[in-house]
DNA sequence: CGTATACATGAATAAATGATCATATATTTG
DNA sequence: CAAATATATGATCATTTATTCATGTATACG
């Protein structure tokens, strides 16, 4: 009795599917897998404070932190002079980690 | 005690992170998640088959299927005038099946 | 209120991806 | 071997995504 070892079957309806590349699409990029795997360990971090630990310029990592943020990945508050952002679909850290965990990358 | 609610720290390599980019990248497409669903429940089909379920044109159908055997999840054999592809990387079952789980998708 | 700081936005460009079409190759069959 | 079937490939074009740069907006602080 191993449940988690198998995968239950796939079936998904054509929206469905859409709506799973989206998402899919707008994790694939390595400076944005670096940015959920700094929100899964953070809790909530400011742009400079993301910028400053990934070495991306500000406008480029402005782009992809509103882009996410739009699609529903981040969430985002102004707290003075700094927005923080954080991890609001969780599940895209368990998507890198079941990936991450592949033995044969 | 539920272990598999809570997903464990993300820690990954650069060179990790580039690869499961990469890999959700190859995944990033509603017509090749439909494809990764197809053989998620058939173990192998031809081109012709995948073609006529998905009603995918042939040429098209082929780019994406020989992009995906390329990046390693699928594999494939010639039986006389077919070539049937497979699952290579189950793993990308568990990455649609996690997100395709999302309430709020 | 002016200046500095933190971040967003938009335009322009570059690069990657997707789709289509025409054609090539491999295999079977007559 | 010629024709038919199944699939791959390569060129081209359209679309999307990524990057950069210049500038805009909000907040804080003197």
């Amino acid at each position: 009795m191993a449940p988690t070892t198998t995968s239950p079957d796939l079936n998904l309806t054509t929206e469905k599917m859409e709506k799973v590349a989206f998402i899919l699409k707008t994790t694939a990029h390595p400076t944005r897998i670096a940015i959920v795997q700094l929100l899964s360990n953070h809790e909530s971090l400011s742009v400079t404070d993301i910028s400053e630990k990934l070495s991306v310029e500000q406008s480029l990592l402005s782009h992809h932190l509103t882009g996410m943020k739009l699609k529903g990945i981040l969430s985002s508050h102004r707290d003075g002079k700094n927005i923080f952002y954080a991890l609001k679909m969780r599940e895209v850290v368990d998507v890198i980690q079941c990936l991450a965990g592949c033995t044969f990358l």
